[in-house]
DNA sequence: TAATTAACGCAACATTATTGCGTTATATTG
DNA sequence: CAATATAACGCAATAATGTTGCGTTAATTA
């Protein structure tokens, strides 16, 4: 009977992330709450967000982690994160490329869970 | 006229990377080493180590900066990672894989620089 | 072998993440 | 619709991780 609430907190930071074309840093949703709510709630809230599929953990080849939203097709039950996140270097920003779709063979002995894809360069915005 | 310098513990420490079959985080290092260095001059071994292009610096999904050698092949003066690595859910370990090379396609807006293509799930030793 | 200075150790500090606990407020129940 | 249960919160403390400054040590070179 694990229940879950909706709190303003959790609204606000949810609606952040999914209208966000960028994935999202710790800080920096901290930065656009502005004080609506306490560090460590931001912490919990992402945590319970991750657990509750609505939005996803990635983290950029530096070791920074990011949030985005799960705009993905439930396909059929069948629940993955395939995207490809691009992150520029000189803006930093991380963003999903839905549509793009890598093929690779890997031995079968490896059982593949998850996939993270991450491009680093310079975005169109940017260049 | 930028030098460096070879120090007992630059030595022991890219031979550990190198001698390791998974990618070695900060912490781990510090405890094989047991002592023979400071904390902080890891660090900035790293730091050097992955400037002079001796190792390269790969973060798990999660988040965990980890730390591999570089047995890639300098084909034509052309030197980018381009590995796909194996994050195993069960004992953590990070694998690289040096032959899975994967084939996708991207708009031209984007100039790509470097790639990372992290995989998560079981390796052949835990399964 | 002496001089130069990169690299080191140590201490202090900065940043990021986690935990405990009493309080607040969301959802449920009578 | 008010009373109740407890998820979620704020705050303070603590842990974990990364960085900086500076005096000292030791690798290179002249």
């Amino acid at each position: 009977m694990k229940s879950t609430r909706t709190t303003t907190s959790k609204t606000a930071i949810l609606e952040l992330i999914t209208n966000s074309n960028v994935a999202l840093s710790h800080i920096e949703i901290q930065n656009i709450l502005n004080g609506l709510c306490d560090r460590v709630t931001i912490y919990r809230i992402l945590d319970r967000l991750v657990n509750e599929d609505l939005i996803h953990k990635i983290a950029t080849p530096d070791g920074t982690v990011k949030y985005a939203s799960c705009n993905h097709r439930h396909d059929n039950h069948v629940h993955s994160h395939q995207h490809v996140h691009f992150n520029c270097e000189k803006c930093l920003a991380v963003t999903c490329l839905e549509n793009v779709e890598p093929i690779f063979e890997i031995p079968a002995s490896y059982k593949v869970k998850e996939m993270n894809f991450t491009l680093t360069g310079i975005c169109p915005k940017c260049n």
